[in-house]
DNA sequence: TGGCTTATGTTACAAGTGTAACTTTTAAGG
DNA sequence: CCTTAAAAGTTACACTTGTAACATAAGCCA
């Protein structure tokens, strides 16, 4: 991998909206987050610009038409963002902060069953 | 709380050296660092001017020195960060978000245990 | 007390981000 | 075909971050 692009909090916002389906057409995108933002559609735009030349979208031209879909995948760029946490934290903390999630969020019940299938590996290994 | 600071990458790295022993003059911390990464003592300087503007530090005078301690905890500012990282994942993934953590970092046999008893808690709810 | 050392303060500058306006191209309809 | 609205491209601008150089103040030793 040649260094993977690192991705802005704002461009997240639209990496998601494109994972969630794709492709999409800037139109799309537009007015799917002009719902959850209150960002100007020319904001939108510079948005998907930059992951574009980030190489974290990509597109395909019909007509005059642009289509985007995702490059990188929603788990990679999760991976890579629990790694720089990870970083900055400094490894230690990471039980207390695994809880502080698991304790915050609803997880349902396959969640937390192949959760701990995954405990179980590491802790058999 | 008057709106949190937000601390940066580089800055964290002062933080921790602050976390682990405090207070400390500025050359203190310096001279830790300088063996932990490459930059140059003004660098590091200008680190801590920003964490103490962004009132993440304070330090009293002694005579001439400054010594500096932290007046954010870790514990706080690893929360904070974990927040900012689910509201970018969306809280959605959150399965995903923790596997990834969970394969990544060493968990003693005790965490683990205790990581499966939340679980088993939640499950059972 | 004057200079030296050392600690502190001021300034810099490029890349990345949030936030957007302005300009050009192009397909599609009259 | 020519006009025009929509799509795409170009430019902007302030703030943060990484990375540091240069300048100043204040004790300490001779």
């Amino acid at each position: 991998m040649t260094g993977k692009p690192k991705i802005s909090d704002a461009e997240w916002q639209v990496m998601q909206i494109l994972w969630e389906k794709s492709p999409m057409t800037v139109k799309e995108v537009i007015e799917i987050l002009s719902q959850k933002t209150t960002w100007k559609s020319e904001t939108i735009r510079t948005l998907i610009n930059r992951l574009t030349k980030k190489k974290a979208v990509r597109f395909e031209k019909k007509g005059r038409r642009h289509y985007f879909y995702p490059v990188l995948s929603q788990e990679d760029c999760v991976k890579a963002d629990a790694d720089s946490f990870l970083a900055r934290a400094g490894g230690a903390m990471l039980k207390p902060i695994l809880a502080a999630f698991i304790e915050k969020e609803e997880l349902s019940a396959e969640e937390i069953t192949e959760l701990q299938r995954i405990l179980d590996e590491k802790g058999g290994k």
